[in-house]
DNA sequence: TCTCCATATGTAATATCATAACACTCAACG
DNA sequence: CGTTGAGTGTTATGATATTACATATGGAGA
């Protein structure tokens, strides 16, 4: 499985794994990875949880990279149409990408407890809802594939009926 | 398939059913249809499209039926809670259930033209998801399952590319 | 080199979506 | 007939997101 989430694991390799990816992507499409989009990925990726504009646009205000909203949104625009992060839009918050660089449909599990996010694979041409799609003549080009629940640390911790 | 989306139906008749089957279930489980509760199911149902809240409003204003916000949002909070209405995060909008009453994960196909929503079945707890959160330990309790793209209408219309 | 152009950023203002808090009505129930 | 709880009316505010326009910056071509 490659559900990368509720484990703990080692924040700064995988952080740099995902900026070198990054960056190798940038270069080999000729897009600009300014100090804004690389400072916002970062803070995502430092994080590593779902934050929303305003959060990450703080940071932002105090390293004196910019203090209003079109910054952080254009930035966020640009990585996630790049699919370097992800927009959770339950939460409407940003995630970083934990295996960016790869073209996929990302599938997110969240805690309604502590906010947690794991992100798994969803294959939204597969199953009902591709089956749907087909037969209905509906192009699928998007998914957005968001389940709430519990994390196992969060069900241990309310132990919740017996 | 039940997908009901794409197709020319019979509005009246789907309406009808709807509001009886909302009826039928609020009498069921003791809930109070109210007046505002039932015009927002009504509204929603014979638009038979996704609409903002602040839409929504708007026509309860024009009818004397509440002017502010917290009026629209309980009634729909409401109708969402009891699967009578459902909410498309990617949208801020709400839509009519397509069969009010019955348990179900609905996912959308949402054409990113027109704006038409067909709803369709989820079986989250299935396929790649479902094995992530069995392999992780989240428990699922809900749902979102939303797809972009082009609806069959507007696919023909724009005739992409060859 | 200079000009043109595209892309990115800075900033103010505003639009859009959603909720908190509190007062009031009314029907159910003892 | 008072208490209680659910629903509604209203004010104010919070949270999220975009429009519009001004200002850099850096490369392509005359």
């Amino acid at each position: 499985m490659d559900t990368i989430g509720f484990e703990a694991h080692d924040h700064k390799g995988c952080m740099r794994a995902a900026l070198a990816a990054v960056e190798a992507h940038c270069t080999r499409h000729k897009l600009q990875f300014t100090p804004v989009r690389r400072r916002v990925l970062e803070i995502l990726l430092s994080e590593h949880r779902a934050m929303g504009a305003y959060e990450i646009l703080d940071t932002l205000r105090d390293e004196g990279l910019g203090s209003q909203p079109p910054v952080a949104y254009r930035a966020l625009d640009f990585l996630v149409s790049n699919g370097f992060v992800h927009k959770i839009e339950r939460l409407n918050a940003f995630i970083a990408c934990t295996h960016p660089g790869q073209d996929h449909t990302p599938a997110f599990l969240i805690c309604r407890q502590c906010d947690a996010v794991a992100e798994a694979h969803a294959e939204p041409s597969k199953g009902m809802l591709g089956r749907a799609a087909a037969d209905s003549g509906f192009v699928i080009e998007q998914a957005v594939v968001e389940a709430m629940g519990l994390c196992p640390q969060c069900r241990e911790s309310v132990h919740p009926c017996a």
